[in-house]
DNA sequence: GTTAGCACTTGATATCAGAGAGTGCTAAAA
DNA sequence: TTTTAGCACTCTCTGATATCAAGTGCTAAC
């Protein structure tokens, strides 16, 4: 009997099961099913569908004498093919964009905040990861000087973001230097990525400044860094508590691996990195390549824009994770967050601010 | 009896009983301090001994036929006077040092990876905070026009910071346009703190710019936005699975309150915020105002540059902290950071860059 | 002032019986 | 052929009891 064929009944037990499991957490016997749910039939009768969803591998029994909990694969299922789609009221809509709306600033900023969302909404631990990523290129350079000894270099990159750095040089340095400077940078370096910045085209620049060569080091330097900074990836967690919310956290043992892995980080990011489906990501127990997130399930979905993944935001919790509730949550946000990264810069019309919808 | 006229035996036993409780976590009891330590009388003695500095508060019984554990004073003189200097190896400080090179690129940076040191060094939870200020005032405005509906705002700051913002407008801008709005902006708003930028100022600018004052609300709103970037607080915990290595917190009930409470971030924000010692501050237990800390200790330095605090960073675990070690610590990565501090920015001198010692 | 010895207290640990929950199986009913 | 009722069986959980070990306080001797 493969997958699709469940008789509908299987299916409305499972479905049960799985969901007195989610808010439950104990394993779920027959009685409990007869009683709670539109089922009408006998405990026997359930008793007997279960044997055989167990047989099949949706079921598990932690001992003779226990209820049944969903294996992974009863989960994986459920998350498939038996969890509905629930509408979106538009009160909470308004009110997730609200609070994203606090600081539209910076797409730091708002991954942290929609991961502070998630975990509240959920009772989940939120993540809010910057994925690494090769993409930036520099598409313009501007350099103000500041005073005799310093000046700024102002770099606008391709994704749009504006980034400046500081250098002081110990000889002065005229404005007139800076400009061919600038003008030099924008020619050599715009489009290219930090791996196409080779040494014959620094030493190009170098060449052409004459006498103040040692400026290019400096300048290179910087643009490294702003690379670095934007394209390095990076993870925060919010609702770390959420974890002690759910007793399989209770093993002090289980929880601290999990945060150690999570704390790492290098794992997480690798895991997802690696995945650029657009859709909610769902990670059901050792489907994760992260060993320790064995009891633990991670579902997670990227921002995007212009087709370029800006970061990814998601929760983690016990594989008895409330996937419906969880789903929603996310699909919310990500859609609020696409809208706001939409108009990111401040648009003006004639004074007044115009919102698109 | 004052607390400076403990007989010197007695200081030694309460030495003894507060170090080995640190690295036991259990009650010690009089034959466990005979034996281990270089105190040369009986069990019986010490008994005596104990039971008198339990008469002044400095030992505590968990029930009648336990050892004693250190109380909230016990650990405070034993902070305040028993726990000796050390020596630093210059092994240590080369090491911490080139970690925190790494990224001397920001203050948060900084502040991120000097957190996530103090507690790999201290195997205890670290912490980094950006106090909330209110301090950061303008010095100087660029605008760099991009294309016909976007241009960049750049902002220096009193601090040295170097912030930008993009603005779009519907209505095409002429360069010479911008020019007036920067030179308007240079003229008004420096040195003025972000209480100091009143409505009649800003109507000023806006009357000066005539058909184009609807630029200077965008204006306005990026510079409020860099100050609040800047002096907004900020707080972030590294290392959070070391609480679990303590059984002070296998109790879930008392990690999730913590936790909650370090999350929620704000009480932490005022308590450290709050003072500006210059020196190492130690909290232990219910000495700090927040109360679920009462079975824990918070120890942190602040992070100051030419009088201004930068940012806080410190340790948080179990009231029987490793104080040694962890003083040790944050003494180390403090004095590092001063000296990263000290010379920010890029420094050239014909090429080769300078590193100050 | 110090020490040895002893009775006492108390938490921790192990063992055991009984209760409760849930199953699998068999035989009867639909 | 499918469903149901009944019953014996298994396994965990709980609470009670007994035992153990650690550590103290106190008294009396040094």
């Amino acid at each position: 009997m493969k997958q699709g064929e469940l008789s509908e009944r299987k299916k409305q037990i499972l479905k049960a099961v799985v969901e007195a499991h989610i808010d439950g957490g104990e394993p779920v016997g027959s009685k409990y099913i007869v009683q709670s749910n539109l089922l009408f039939c006998s405990s026997a009768t359930i008793r007997n569908e279960m044997a055989e969803l167990e047989e099949l591998g949706y079921l598990v029994q932690p001992h003779t004498s226990a209820g049944r909990v969903p294996s992974e694969a009863g989960y994986r299922f459920y998350v498939d093919s038996l969890v509905e789609q629930y509408a979106r009221t538009t009160h909470e809509v308004a009110q997730i964009n609200q609070l994203l709306r606090v600081k539209m600033d910076e797409i730091d900023q708002i991954l942290d905040m929609a991961s502070r969302l998630a975990s509240t909404m959920t009772n989940y631990t939120g993540i809010a990861i910057k994925p690494k990523a090769n993409t930036v290129t520099m598409t313009r350079f501007e350099i103000i000087p500041m005073d005799i000894n310093n000046f700024a270099i102002v770099m606008i990159t391709s994704g749009g973001a504006v980034k400046t750095k500081k250098v002081r040089t110990e000889i002065a340095v005229s404005d007139s230097v800076l400009k061919k400077l600038a003008d030099l940078l924008n020619a050599q370096l715009c489009g290219l990525g930090a791996d196409m910045i080779t040494l014959p085209i620094i030493m190009g620049i170098e060449e052409e400044m004459g006498e103040y060569a040692f400026l290019v080091n400096s300048a290179v330097k910087c643009v490294y860094e702003v690379m670095n900074e934007i394209d390095g990836g990076d993870m925060r967690l919010t609702g770390i508590n959420n974890f002690l919310k759910y007793p399989e956290y209770s093993d002090t043992e289980k929880l601290s691996e999990l945060l150690r892995t999570l704390e790492s980080r290098d794992e997480i990011l690798d895991l997802v990195s690696g995945s650029d489906n657009d859709k909610i990501n769902v990670l059901i127990g050792s489907e994760s390549s992260v060993k320790v997130m064995n009891n633990s399930s991670l579902v997670y979905i990227p921002i995007k824009k212009d087709g370029r993944t800006l970061g990814v935001i998601g929760v983690i919790g016990p594989r008895r994770m409330n996937y419906k509730q969880v789903l929603k949550a996310l699909g919310d946000i990500s859609d609020n967050i696409s809208i706001i990264i939409g108009d990111e810069e401040l648009s003006i019309t004639d004074g007044k601010e115009k919102e698109s919808k």
